[in-house]
RNA sequence: GCGGGCGUGGCGGAACGGCAGACGCUACGGUCUUAAACACCGUUGAGGAAACUCGUGCGGGUUCGAAUCCCGCCGCCCGCACCA
């Protein structure tokens, strides 16, 4: 490893311009320097511990904007501040390159996908580079690529071995404007597209499913140990759902048995009608003739028209329903109740069907009174008048004693539940149930550009999958791509038709893609050996990287990408594949960056702000420094360039008092007392830099770094700054920057005479001792309000300090003729002295 | 409706229950310069000549002491939303 002297210019040697700061001459420069000597290579074997550091890939958009700076600067930071801690980091960077955004870009510019993305990604890793990232691109992952995808159809087969990939025929939500179906998850507000805002509904399609809901405990219960935002754990834990409950057969008069799930089979005494879901099967089934009319009318009106109607929040609790004419049996007091039908049951959730309980569910209790149905008061609020139905204008959900329940009157809510439950055990009537609000992930889309599922369809042998052998399943790059409500694939002849591996006969491939959710449930592994062709990564050195230490990304993937990655895991884990079942130990999630008007960036409206000739201008340090500066980094906010030049001068003085130690001789004396203060400095600015990214508080981190360089500045005259303090000092600061300024710092490193790299340099140790301070200065306040300052000895004892406090001119005059109710005296911190 | 978060100068924002406004921007004044840019030195919450007083969305409370904790409002943001 050589020294630098030998590549810096000339001109910064000698003359004037020897220590002027001038990014746009040393940031080129050492990004060479970085490249030519490969110092972000990544070493598998190394015998450093791991620290694998992660940041959400992003779609090939086309450029970057300072957002993506924002998102992925920052990270960088820390991920430096570790690697110089000693652990062997990786930092990895790929292209969530399916998908709709290509699909669409490549539609609108009326050019391929595969040609959009290899013209924006060279672009935008140039831009990576730019902002001066630790990037090691041998890594990088493209999951629009063979290599890439094939292991995406090899995770579905076996996921299909093990009964976790099934197809079923259902409803499904369809989006008229991208032509293809989404989950359930991509699904807003009822019925708005979560990529284009287009309404959706609901159509009848054959589709692959992931059984992600055989996980559901397990996704639920593990959120417990994850260091994520709780906010985050929380969105999940309401996205999974998980309600205790009881499931209950009801008899019908026609002799069929409708199940319930309900969370309050207490109140089953009160169910005095029951309501299916429009879709339910046994709807046809049990409509008597004289209502079959408007049964089937109300039932094409649910399927056809009520997402769209259900988008006004009023309409969604406006109740509408239709009677079947059948009735059913109270199993509990053999009570006959009506059998309704109404949109407000949900055929996906629990079993379809619902028991009634209008007297103490608000829902049930909107429908009576909208329909006139029997109102059974079940539950009694203690210290209450009786409740009177007809008097009622809500449901009573609070708690109580049960009523007109029989045997079971008296008995208290909400212990009941169990009380019940085990009662309807006993009796055959019903059991314990926990129901989930999670449904199985739908993986299939009707678009082109995604990995094509590896399936064919044979008439003799039905549904067979490709033979891992046969993989990858490729995508054509010559089908025609626009969306046509059918995928493009279906008229491609030479992809559709090919010969059953079972039986050899003509077959038909399977024209869906799969979800692109899907490439990014797992493809953090794939970094770890991004060439390896027997399985998606290498076992062993997954093991060795993986979990994710760290990961940092946008808020908007808190249920959809995080749920699938950690279905991903437990999966792979239950193949033998990982050893643990969570990916990401560590969640951190930026703000996002919006444009000066306060909403979001967009390339439509012109909002997006680019870094390039930020960079131009000001350079890559100051704008990864001005991005950290805006505020909390978890918090975000509008977009401004303002204090950009405050970060600029920053630089200049730090690289002014630095350029100037180069040539300085540091072997002069000054006083005892101001080496002590300044390397006491020095190390307190250690631990706040440290400990502010450590928390990710990236702001206060740079206050300590200018805070530092300032009083640098005022001391540069001094005799200090001639002695080996000074020295300790300037390289100090060299080294708390590099995470931060990663050029400057470089340069600095060089000009104060060490080799290169300030990157592979130790993290500065803190000194407790150093960093300890001789005096301090403490309020005393009268009453609460400080009246004097005094500046005593920082090991004061609470005696010492209050005798002090007393001693002060100003104080004593303040309490002539006061009595002293009280004395608080807290070393440290203050004297508060309470007179009357 | 349910769940979560937030509210501090002209602006972005600091502040283990202990000096409110760190740090930066802006603005104003000054030094340097033929001049400009850069840089450097001041001032910059409000009122007041000063002592001092008032100040963290509003109203209460706890405390020697509250931006911070508690109760009740107001406003903004985010997530979920007929999940039985």
């Amino acid at each position: 490893m050589t020294t630098t002297s030998d590549s810096r210019p000339e001109q910064h040697v000698h003359g004037a311009d020897a220590h002027r700061y001038d990014h746009r001459e040393i940031e080129p420069r050492w990004r060479q320097a970085w490249q030519d000597k490969a110092i972000y290579k990544v070493n598998d074997d190394s015998e450093r511990p791991k620290w694998f550091s992660l940041t959400m890939y992003p779609y090939p958009s086309g450029i970057l904007h300072v957002g993506h700076w924002y998102a992925f600067a920052v990270p960088d930071v820390f991920a430096r501040l570790q690697r110089m801690r000693g652990y062997n980091v990786m930092f990895p960077m790929g292209f969530d390159a399916f998908g709709l955004p290509a699909e669409n870009a490549a539609i609108r510019n009326n050019i391929h996908p595969s040609t959009w993305n290899n013209t924006n990604i060279p672009q935008m890793k140039r831009q990576y580079d730019l902002m001066g990232a630790m990037i090691d691109w041998s890594r990088e992952v493209n999951t629009s690529d063979p290599e890439y995808y094939q292991w995406n159809q090899w995770i579905f087969l076996k996921m299909l071995e093990k009964g976790l990939a099934y197809r079923k025929d259902g409803a499904v939500w369809w989006c008229p404007n991208d032509q293809t179906v989404l989950a359930n998850e991509q699904v807003l507000e009822g019925n708005i597209c979560e990529r284009c805002g287009a309404d959706v509904y609901k159509r009848d399609l054959e589709q692959w499913y992931f059984r992600i809901t055989e996980y559901a405990e397990e996704l639920l219960n593990e959120l417990d140990n994850l260091d994520w935002p709780e906010r985050v754990k929380t969105m999940q834990r309401n996205w999974i759902g998980r309600s205790e409950g009881a499931r209950l057969q009801f008899e019908l008069e026609t002799g069929d048995a409708l199940e319930v799930f309900t969370t309050r089979p207490d109140t089953v005494f009160g169910a005095t009608f029951m309501v299916m879901a429009p879709e339910h099967p046994l709807v046809e089934k049990i409509t008597t003739d004289e209502q079959r009319e408007q049964v089937e009318a109300y039932v094409t009106k649910a399927r056809n028209e009520t997402e769209i109607e259900r988008l006004s929040l009023d309409e969604a609790k406006k109740k509408t329903g239709v009677f079947t004419g059948a009735y059913a049996v109270n199993p509990v007091n053999d009570e006959r109740i009506p059998v309704w039908i109404a949109d407000y049951v949900l055929m996906s959730y629990g079993t379809g069907a619902i028991m009634a309980v209008p007297a103490h569910d608000e829902r049930d209790f909107a429908f009576a009174r909208a329909f006139d149905l029997p109102i059974q008061v079940v539950i009694q609020p203690e210290d209450q008048k009786a409740l009177q139905p007809a008097a009622m204008d809500e449901a009573y959900v609070g708690p109580g004693r049960m009523v007109n329940s029989g045997q079971f009157d008296g008995t208290p809510v909400p212990e009941s539940v169990d009380t019940v439950i085990t009662w309807l055990d006993e009796q055959g009537r019903g059991k314990a149930e926990v129901t989930w609000r999670l449904r199985d992930w739908l993986i299939s889309r009707q678009r082109y550009w995604g990995t094509p599922i590896p399936i064919v369809y044979c008439d003799g042998c039905g549904t067979v999958p490709v033979p891992l052998e046969q993989l990858p399943v490729e995508l054509p790059l010559d089908a025609e791509f626009k969306p046509t409500g059918q995928s493009p694939l279906m008229t491609h002849e030479r992809f559709l038709n090919t010969t059953c591996p079972s039986c050899g006969g003509p077959v038909r491939r399977e024209t869906d893609t799969m979800d692109t959710f899907m490439d990014s449930s797992w493809y953090w592994f794939r970094y770890t050996s991004p060439h390896y062709m027997d399985a998606p990564f290498d076992p062993e050195t997954a093991k060795k990287w993986t979990p994710v230490d760290l990961y940092c990304g946008g808020i908007e993937h808190a249920i959809l990408h995080l749920l699938y990655a950690r279905f991903f895991t437990k999966v792979l884990r239950d193949m033998g594949l990982v050893d643990h079942g969570e990916p990401f130990t560590r969640l951190r999630n930026q703000g996002m960056i919006l444009s000066a008007e306060g909403v979001k960036m967009s390339k439509s409206r012109g909002t997006q702000i680019g870094p390039d000739d930020l960079v131009e201008e000001h350079g890559a340090d100051a704008l990864r420094l001005h991005l950290m500066f805006l505020g909390p980094w978890e918090q975000g906010g509008p977009w401004n360039d303002r204090g950009i030049t405050g970060m600029e001068r920053f630089i200049r003085r730090a690289f002014q008092i630095v350029s100037g130690v180069g040539d300085a001789r540091l072997d002069g004396d000054a006083p005892e007392a101001d080496i002590r203060a300044l390397r006491s400095l020095t190390h307190r600015t250690i631990r706040r830099v440290t400990e502010d990214i450590d928390t990710f508080s990236f702001n206060t981190m740079i206050a300590a770094l200018i805070e530092f360089t300032n009083e640098l500045m005022r001391l540069r005259d001094q005799p200090v700054a001639r002695t080996a303090a000074w020295r300790e000092a300037a390289e100090t600061l060299t080294l708390l920057m590099a995470p931060s300024t990663p050029y400057v710092a470089e340069e600095m490193w060089s000009r104060l005479g060490n080799a290169f790299s300030v990157h592979q340099q130790a993290w500065p140790a803190f000194d407790e001792v150093l960093a300890s301070v001789d005096t301090i200065e403490i309020p005393v306040q009268i009453n609460g309000k400080v009246r004097d300052k005094i500046v005593v000895g920082a090991g004061l004892s609470t005696d010492d300090l209050l005798a002090a406090a007393k001693a002060s001119d100003k104080i004593q005059e303040l309490m002539v003729g006061k009595t002293i109710v009280k004395e608080i005296s807290v070393p440290g911190r203050l004297v508060n002295i309470v007179v009357r």
